[in-house]
RNA sequence: GGAGAGGUGGCCGAGUGGUCGAAGGCGAUUGACUCGAAAUCAAUUGGGCGGCUUGCCGUCCCGUGGGUUCAAAUCCCACCUUCUCCGCCA
């Protein structure tokens, strides 16, 4: 969420990025209401002010045994107006809301202009994509030949883009999560948490899946609780309505979670394989800043993602995206792409932003400055680190072997109980 | 799910209709005393919004949302939440 005085006073600004955005938002009835609210909110005030005074001298008269019937009546006129003008107010006040919170936030000026994800420069790259001296193979292909992937199985029991690891494959989901975990809370210094895997609506809006993408959540039908698509939610909303000390930052945290998505918008796309699921496992990173080094902690943070997968040693790259192409929420984000030999190209493993205080603004979230003065909104970063099931197949498909084995990566074979391959 | 008791400022805690944004205490900050510290004394010490002469004025906030009243922390209703007991349960 922006603030509103921000827009009254940057309206330009604000035009020009939500086009570089592709989003056609018009602000101008939004600064028409926001005009008449405060018109409407000096009135009022000035009559509570009246009815204050007015009150206080009928306590005063009526202590002394005096009549004040009068003054009573006079006030309870004031009070029916009182009453009209903050109906009205709370109408434009709900109004404004939900119009701010529709809108998206202002890309940092670092972030290139472009139209969609061709515009997205390549920042980083780690390793060369392996040739292979035979056709690589699918992941679908690898798994089903070794037994430990069944998608009939997931689709039977829920539907399609759910999947049945077995075996030496479910071992390795839950390998890689721990491998992730460990090396993010033991030697990037983030603390381990397990969050609820379902939320309410009031966190959901915290973090912007809500009120605008609720067809991409799953909802609870008899309950105020929704599916949580990423532990982004629970974890940057822990400090939901609080003022922090600026000596508690920066917070870093981090928790496996699966997640739940419903991919209303991707018919089409992934259909096969387990790349695209409705429910996946994740390790997530969420970083609460002050504004100062939020930029710099988002460094970091894509770093802590990248040494998962250069641990691991799979090929990837870093991008960054441009304005057409970031979501909803973010200020920056730089997207880590992994090499999947079988499709011949890079896929998103992880997405990092910052969300400087567009969250914040949403979940009241502030720190007190260390010289004192007023509480400042804080930053927000979240990022994958990482996808685990998107982990599973890259591992698959890079260090598959021509006769369907595959190779486990040296930094799991110890989270393998000692397994060095899968036959 | 049933019964009961609570939710007040950073913390503890008083306040059952009228100058109450709220006594008192603790903590914190500043000043005095001190070579320094402690102790002591004094002052200050929440947040949102609006206005303008940017320092002040106004307004709102005592779990949340409604209601009654000239006036609500205080009365009424609903909800959330914490604790205790019972039931159920991994």
């Amino acid at each position: 969420m922006l603030d509103i005085r921000w827009i009254r006073s940057n309206a330009d600004e604000v035009k020009a990025y939500l086009a570089n955005r592709n989003n056609d938002f018009d602000i101008e009835p939004l600064l028409a209401l926001d005009e008449e609210k405060r018109k409407l909110l000096s009135e009022t005030e000035e009559l509570k002010a009246k009815r204050n005074e007015g009150s206080r001298k009928v306590g005063m008269a009526k202590s002394k045994g005096e009549d004040a019937v009068e003054l009573m009546e006079e006030m309870r006129v004031i009070g029916d107006r009182i009453r009209d003008i903050d109906s009205t107010l709370a109408e434009i006040e709900e109004k404004m809301n939900n119009m701010l919170l529709s809108i998206p936030n202002r890309p940092h000026e670092s972030v290139p202009v472009g139209k969609d994800e061709n515009d997205n420069p390549v920042v980083r790259r780690w390793g060369e994509p392996k040739s292979f001296a035979f056709e690589p193979k699918a992941h679908w292909d690898i798994g089903e030949a070794a037994g430990i992937m069944d998608f009939e199985k997931g689709a039977a029991l829920a539907q399609s883009r759910f999947t049945v690891l077995k075996g030496v494959g479910a071992r390795l989901e839950r390998a890689l999560l721990n491998f992730m975990l460990d090396l993010h809370t033991e030697k990037h210094g983030y603390l381990e948490v397990q969050p609820p895997f379902m939320v309410n609506s009031k966190t959901m809006q915290g973090t912007g899946q809500l009120p605008k993408f609720a067809d991409d959540l799953y909802k609870c039908e008899n309950d105020d609780l929704w599916l949580i698509p990423t532990a982004e939610v629970p974890l940057t909303n822990l400090f939901a309505g609080e003022i922090l000390e600026e000596e508690q930052l920066p917070f870093y945290c981090t928790a496996y979670t699966p997640c739940f998505r419903r991919e209303a918008g991707a018919y089409g796309r992934d259909v096969r394989g387990m790349l695209r699921q409705h429910q996946f496992d994740k390790v997530e990173m969420v970083k609460i800043s002050t504004p100062e080094r939020s930029y710099e902690e988002l460094e970091m943070l894509t770093d802590n993602a990248e040494e998962v997968l250069r641990l691991l040693e799979i090929p990837h790259r870093t991008v960054c995206l441009c304005t057409g192409d970031m979501g909803f929420g973010s200020s920056k984000t730089y997207d880590i792409e992994v090499w999947l030999p079988s499709q011949d190209k890079y896929r998103e493993i992880s997405s990092c932003s910052n969300c400087e205080d567009f969250q914040a603004r949403r979940m009241n979230t502030r720190y007190r400055p260390k010289g004192g003065g007023k509480p400042q909104f804080v930053h927000t970063l979240n990022g994958s680190g990482i996808a685990v099931g998107r982990t599973l197949i890259a591992v698959l498909e890079n260090y598959q072997r021509e006769d369907g084995s595959v190779e486990i990566p040296k930094a799991l074979v110890s989270y393998m109980g000692g397994v060095e391959e899968i036959r």
